[in-house]
DNA sequence: GCTTGCGATCAAACCGGTTTAACTGTGGAT
DNA sequence: ATCCACAGTTAAACCGGTTTGATCGCAAGC
């Protein structure tokens, strides 16, 4: 393996010289430089991330944990998204992306130690539950990071943030406005941040309607459970003319369930999923939805954090909020109620 | 930032010392090793991951260089779920996975060149080309690697493997058995290997029932390539009573398609999907499809590299063939012909 | 003519671990 | 009593870079 002493000794010069004209951060002489570049590439040396990574403190790495099950992260859209858009800015810099998949808390514990002990120079937080030890924990470790989505007020870390209330009021005005009283949400789970607030800005827009905002199911943002929840609606004695689902993987699937029972969407039953995943335009009928433009979320996480890094003041970011996207599962009036 | 001395000097003894205790290279008396574990946990130490990085000449990572658009691995469910998988076998050995995305074909070759240089210490190739030079240039850079799917058959890297020609014939097999004959396929992209091999497969499943299969279309896995490949299909002068798509995404917008221009599904036309995500079984109608076990794929792949860093011999691993999943989309025989 | 200043370079220390060759003390064999 | 084997430990070299304080040659300033 070619190391940086065999450049030096070929172009001449010392190892410290080889240096500074790669990190140029002291003046080197055109011809130096140029002897020293030619013996690099005619030994096709490139240097070695690990020496450097040592030296420089920085391992050119961010980290993120997944605390989920394999197969839930698998169903998830968020997460290739995300990632992709992560990346896109990080490898502008040439930085890696570190993934780390863990199942226990312990396991949680020790993967954020060992990120903070040198694999990884800052960290992405997401799915924030609503009492995350996660904040503080990093804190301590003096790891760097940034909070996707909300997080509680005197946050530690910057956030990237989306205004996901309002979209969530649009849909709930959508629907009254074609007529809807009886408007049911399923929500995603309420241990995390956001499927808090998603569910809290439901009661919220429904109560700005004087409506009764009781309707409500949780869910795991599964197809599985997006038809239970939709199976639970349907049997009650007051059947929702309208359902406001968390995510678009649940609409879908509570979609076919109703049509499976006979429930015409949307003439019957209007739905709304939120996401606009790529099949949402594709189905019959197509899903009304919020688009949430989760690429551009990684591709925020990921300028903070180099900012960050970069030594600059953390400061929150925002993304554009949310867009209802109207499609045929809400079209026309609600039929009218026996 | 406490190091290694730091425990070694309260534990009254010497790094190297430490070291060994951890390692466990040689003996060390139980008094002394506690004495060592006593006080890295009152110190709170961890090593440093890039310290050992460097005198090991082990990064503990596995690394992933994606060469698509962002916005298509977003879509792509193959991603999430593949990550999910190898990363729960990485996890038991506290290695890490990490992904770089890029874009252009130099982009691909730094990235490469920038793993084999210490930041990680296998890679894992998926996507393979028909003509794909990165085996060469793995080979090349002498960075261990594992090549997901099929590969060129003198292959220069163990690959982890799966018989989906079986799987194709299982499709064509059924929908034969069902009355069909004029049945169509919308494939991947030809580029891929995979995509390829399908097409194969189809051509000579259905030249084993003795069926013209010419009518082929190729798309390239997203819902808007399988609409249009679809309405193509659907245009035709002699348009086909099933189609075999190679994605769930592509066979659910050609589901769609169908049905809004009127045409019945399965009575008119069958449809059959290949992956088996989770919507799949949940439409109206539900999709007949392929069920790939992606996360098996993720896994094997991360044995296959780790037993080849442990210095085994690589060998090629199989995984379980896909399997024939007949839902809704392909019942009853097609409607008589006119 | 002698300092002063500065651009260019070098040697050595350093990052924080692992590994090796050598050393010590103990008990068993001869 | 002498030698040997061996478990337990250490000091020092090493991994391959970066960074710093010192050095050197040379032109400008007085």
């Amino acid at each position: 393996m070619v190391t940086i002493e065999d450049v030096a000794r070929a172009a001449g010069v010392s190892k410290g010289t080889v240096s500074l004209v790669y990190s140029g951060k002291r003046p080197i002489s055109p011809a130096t430089r140029a002897r020293v570049l030619d013996a690099a590439a005619e030994l096709d040396w490139v240097p070695s991330s690990r020496a450097r990574a040592l030296a420089t403190r920085r391992s050119q790495t961010i980290g993120l944990v997944l605390a989920r099950d394999p197969e839930i992260i698998a169903t998830d859209s968020f997460f290739a998204r995300f990632v992709a858009g992560a990346e896109s800015v990080l490898a502008t810099r040439s930085m890696g992306l570190l993934l780390q998949v863990v199942s226990t808390p312990e396991q949680e514990r020790d993967a954020y130690r060992s990120l903070a002990r040198g694999r990884a120079d800052a960290v992405i937080l997401t799915d924030l539950l609503v009492d995350d030890p996660r904040p503080a924990l990093l804190a301590d470790l003096r790891l760097p990071a940034v909070v996707v989505g909300a997080s509680p007020d005197p946050a530690p870390h910057p956030r990237v943030l989306s205004d996901d209330r309002a979209a969530v009021r649009d849909v709930v005005d959508h629907l009254v406005g074609l007529g809807h009283e009886r408007i049911a949400h399923v929500s995603g789970p309420a241990g995390y941040v956001h499927g808090h607030d998603r569910r809290a800005a439901f009661v919220d827009a429904m109560a700005a309607h004087g409506l009764d905002p009781a309707l409500v199911v949780e869910g795991d943002f599964s197809a599985q459970s997006g038809r239970e929840a939709t199976a639970r609606l349907l049997d009650a004695d007051d059947r929702p003319s309208a359902i406001v689902y968390a995510n678009d993987v649940m609409a879908i699937a509570g979609l076919n369930h109703a049509q499976s029972r006979g429930v015409r969407v949307p003439d019957d039953l209007a739905i709304t999923g939120f996401d606009d995943i790529e099949l949402a335009a594709h189905l019959t009928p197509s899903l009304t939805t919020v688009q949430t433009d989760v690429v551009s979320w990684g591709r925020r996480a990921a300028e903070v954090l180099l900012r960050h890094l970069d030594g600059a003041v953390p400061e929150d970011a925002w993304i554009a909020p949310s867009r209802l996207v109207v499609r045929e599962s809400t079209a026309g009036a609600p039929a009218a109620r026996t």
